[in-house]
RNA sequence: GGGCGCUUAGCUCAGCUGGUUUAGAGCAUCUGCCUUACAAGCAGAGGGUCGGGGGUUCGAAUCCCUCAGCGCCCACCA
């Protein structure tokens, strides 16, 4: 096979994974094995692929194949999210364009649109999971909106309300005026904000509900003059002394000019603004427990667009940010404006649609979370499911203790309806069907026809379908106790990030325990945020996101999923630069070409050299004991050092030392027994390249051996390697060896004496590495190592361990630069050596360390002393 | 405002149940090489008083206190 110097990956990455998809290697079915689930986490149906999906699932394919060749029955199911808020906003967005409104449409005709919109954008994302090598088992590719997943959702829902676990209720909920709808805390997110604090006066009423003539005022300072038309009192802190003279009084809000109340509450901090605290009910959480605690009237003055309603009474229609800049304007033209001032707050924004959210009174659907929380809660404190990394179950713990019940419905058409129908005379039933339905409805009214039965026109939260993923994928909703979820319930890792662990990791949790009595995943690994270079969050708007797929073209597949996972600690956030994938990609071409040589080779019938044979029985042993270190690394999911550990072994071990040591001369066949064992152990470093870069070690697999059809690298199994005490001696010994041929090398660059110049090498007392030396000798390029009594006088030195080593070098020697050199290493020494007496003249040191540290320090003391005297004797011929 | 975490070579990070030759890796940098697998390469080299200060200890990057800077999460100070 003539292969070319470059690897060029886009052909060959089609190719192969056509062949895993013809040969259903992905594929998965319960079998006797042992079984290793993975879920997706489901992108957004419509989304694209940005480079946090390439690293998440990167590192889901990773673990997946690994388990795959570790002999387990791997099972990664793909899947999407309807993703409720975000798809019917674009499907809004886009009818927009067309001119039609939603407000226009049927809700039939709406989801037609957005049926229609899912079917031509939906499962793109996926498509392109395929081009990174994705091995999901793609027959069982779920939406969480299909048939099952929906009758899952439904189910649960019904059982959590028989149950008594969800109601419905009028609660201060978030309120997104964009998409029109509720949202969950968790869909909220607060963003620092400058604005201004607007102090407002509100003069003291008399009996008619006019200035009481005194001219007196009380001052309240607010971020949303704007709110004041749905003012229901002022508070004030009784124990704050300067507004004591306000007790009891009323005032009269500023331009509405509607008298309301003077009340009395601790809530109220005396020393923020003037300690007078305007009360909206209707308009603020902590305003609203006010006003239930006084019983005021609530006077909703927003429209759910946020512009101001009839209840207002003034600004009616106009948008609520429009009328603060107004009302700014009329209060100052009143006279009732005291002053303004910079200030800093946080605002609650929508996390989908990004507009300011209100806090707004409606009636919803709730979920009690508190029975739910309970054993999810123990189960990730008590470890039984595994934080990676583990600091995040602080954070879990927080939340958990202290849960507030969940808003699940939503405002929204696309998504699955609540199934709660309402009858003609009030009340309502929730069942499964509307069939079901009627049935209830019946036992309250035997006279009751389906057409009076009108469901609910809410949509719940996505996330409670998502929170049934583990499980509704295994249909272990619709059919307990089935085959599959027996099998492969609970799945083993789950990979996603740490912004979604309330909004799902926490729920599916719980989902987990109320549904199946188990956990969902033993392990979760938080990733990162992949950000650009320099540390901002990748973004559309910045620009800073490379396009996934022009990466994977540039870099290849592999590549790229090699650049990802070099700098990708869990749950650090990975600072991702295009070179990362560059230096994939060199390594793909460095084993490319490793491979080219080995299967260049002419293999002959001759004897094995000696240097071979050392070759292989040193970097058999490594190999070995590399290969258990990535096992080791795995298992605490530390898998940019698994990677890192291959990739020196490879390229430095491999490359490096093993193919220089067993090269034949140029044009030369190499024997059969070497070749054989290079053979094999490409073969092994292969497997264990295979979870990072499926594709290239798939394509040279094949090329190794005569493969069978349908065999692939996929299937192979990585074996459980074990290294001895022999093993890590020899390794010890070999680094040694190597040190003795970089010792030489160096000589040669700083000499300028060229590789192919053969030296000799001398080596004053005993060979300690004797049975190395047909080793060192190939690999420093020497004629010989010889044993002198006496070293040479023009000779360049140096050391490794305490034997010092010399090379001849006639008239090339540079005397003045040997004894810089040398009067370098000894000051060095010295010092070392200084440092190591202190200690050891430290009687409560001998006294107190561990014998072994002591008797280390006394080797060290020895080592130290020897290597000094023979550097100051070398020191002194050099200078004579 | 509360909590958690981070600060080690130019960059990204290991090391942190205290002691394996006065701190390691990858990348980047520098020097020399187009040597017949690979210049997307080969050989070699330089580079850190482990954020500052204090303490515990025979011994601290590693444990404790404190200060500074950065990041994240949570929270009803308008």
């Amino acid at each position: 096979m003539e292969l070319a110097t470059k690897y060029t990956p886009a052909e060959i990455e089609e190719r192969w994974y056509k062949y895993w998809i013809d040969q259903k290697l992905f594929a998965s079915k319960p079998d006797s094995r042992q079984p290793y689930t993975v879920v997706i986490p489901p992108p957004n149906v419509t989304g694209v692929l940005h480079m946090g999906h390439m690293l998440n699932n990167t590192i889901q394919d990773i673990l997946v194949r690994r388990a795959r060749m570790m002999g387990k029955n791997a099972c990664w199911v793909p899947g999407t999210d309807h993703a409720s808020i975000a798809t019917e906003a674009k499907v809004v967005n886009r009818l927009a364009q067309q001119g039609i409104k939603k407000t226009d449409l049927s809700r039939d005709a709406f989801l037609k649109h957005a049926w229609d919109w899912t079917n031509e954008h939906g499962g793109i994302i996926l498509k392109q999971l395929r081009k990174l090598g994705a091995s999901c088992d793609w027959d069982r590719t779920a939406f969480t909106m299909d048939e099952n997943r929906s009758e899952a959702v439904i189910k649960v829902f019904c059982d959590l309300y028989n149950k008594g676990l969800i109601y419905r209720g009028v609660r201060m909920v978030n309120w997104d005026p964009k998409a029109l709808t509720a949202l969950s805390d968790e869909e909220v997110i607060y963003k620092e904000e400058h604005s201004k604090l607007f102090y407002l006066k509100y003069m003291i009423a008399g009996e008619d509900g006019k200035p009481d003539g005194s001219g007196k005022y009380c001052i309240v300072a607010t971020t949303r003059p704007e709110t004041i038309m749905g003012d229901a009192a002022v508070c004030i802190n009784p124990q704050d002394e300067k507004n004591q003279w306000l007790k009891g009084k009323k005032v009269i809000v500023p331009l509405v000019n509607r008298v309301i109340p003077i009340i009395e509450d601790e809530y109220v901090e005396i020393g923020f603004g003037t300690g007078c605290l305007k009360v909206t009910p209707a308009h603020d959480v902590a305003d609203y427990m006010l006003g239930e605690k006084y019983n005021l009237p609530i006077i909703d003055i927003f429209n759910d667009d946020a512009t101001i309603s009839e209840a207002a009474g003034l600004y009616i229609g106009q948008d609520r940010f429009d009328v603060r800049k107004q009302i700014a304007i009329d209060l100052e033209a009143a006279g009732l404006m005291e002053k303004t001032e910079d200030y800093d707050n946080k605002v609650g924004c929508s996390e989908r649609t990004g507009v300011a959210i209100e806090p707004k009174l409606s009636m919803q659907w709730f979920l009690k979370m508190e029975h739910l929380a309970k054993p999810a809660l123990e189960a990730v404190m008590n470890d039984d499911i595994k934080f990676y990394p583990a600091k995040y179950k602080n954070t879990y713990r927080y939340w958990m203790e202290n849960i507030k019940d969940w808003c699940i419905s939503r405002q929204l058409w696309w998504g699955h309806r609540i199934p709660a129908y309402y009858l003609p005379q009030g009340g309502f039933v929730v069942a499964e069907t509307a069939e079901k339905a009627l049935e209830l409805a019946k036992q309250k009214d035997a006279n009751i026809k389906m057409e009076d039965l009108r469901q609910d026109s809410d949509c719940l939260d996505t996330w409670f379908s998502s929170w049934l993923w583990p499980i509704s994928l295994f249909d272990g909703i619709n059919n307990p106790g089935n085959e599959e979820i027996n099998y492969y319930y609970p799945t083993s890792d789950l990979v996603t990030g740490p912004d979604i662990i309330f909004f799902w990791v926490a729920r599916m949790i719980m989902a987990g325990y109320e549904y199946q009595g188990k956990m969902p995943f033993k392990n979760v690994y938080f990733t990162g945020i992949v950000r650009d270079k320099i540390g901002r969050k990748m973004s559309k708007s910045l620009g800073n996101s490379p396009d996934p797929l022009e990466l994977i073209d540039k870099y290849g597949a592999d590549g790229v999923r090699m650049g990802m996972m070099l700098s990708a600690p869990a749950g650090n956030d990975i600072l991702f630069d295009d070179s990362l994938c560059e230096q994939g990609r060199n390594f793909n071409n460095k084993i490319w070409n490793a491979f080219r040589l080995v299967k260049g080779w002419e293999v002959a019938d001759i004897a094995q050299p000696e240097a071979s044979q050392i070759a292989v029985k040193w970097f058999d042993a490594l190999l070995r004991k590399t290969s258990a270190e990535v096992a080791d690394l795995f298992s605490k999911y530390r898998l940019s050092e698994a990677l890192m550990a291959i990739y020196k072994l490879f390229w430095d071990e491999f490359s490096s030392w093993y193919l220089e040591l067993i090269k034949p001369a140029y044009q030369k066949p190499i024997d059969k027994a070497t070749f054989e064992a290079t053979l094999g152990f490409f073969d092994e470093l292969l497997k264990l390249l295979h979870p990072f870069m499926p594709f290239i070690t798939e394509e040279l697999w094949q090329h190794i051996y005569d493969r069978k059809d349908g065999e692939s690298i996929m299937m192979a199994r990585v074996t459980e390697a074990t290294v001895s005490a022999d093993d890590e001696k020899f390794i010890t010994a070999f680094d040694a060896a190597k040190d003795v041929v970089s010792g030489v090398r160096t000589i040669r660059n700083q000499k300028n004496i060229a590789q192919k110049e053969l030296l000799v090498l001398q080596i004053v007392g005993q060979n300690p590495l004797e049975n190395l030396s047909s080793c060192i000798i190939k690999m420093a390029n020497l004629s010989g190592i010889d044993i002198v009594s006496v070293k040479d006088d023009t000779a360049a030195t140096f050391m490794v361990g305490t034997t010092e080593y010399s090379v001849p070098l006639g008239n090339l020697v540079d005397v003045e630069a040997e004894i810089r050199k040398q009067e370098a290493d000894l000051k060095h020494l010295e010092g070392f050596l200084i440092g190591v007496q202190k200690k050891l003249s430290n009687e409560k040191f001998v006294a107190n360390a561990p014998a072994a540290v002591v008797e280390l320090e006394k080797k060290k003391q020895s080592d130290a002393e020897s290597k000094i005297a023979a550097l100051k004797e070398s020191l002194a011929k050099l200078k004579k």
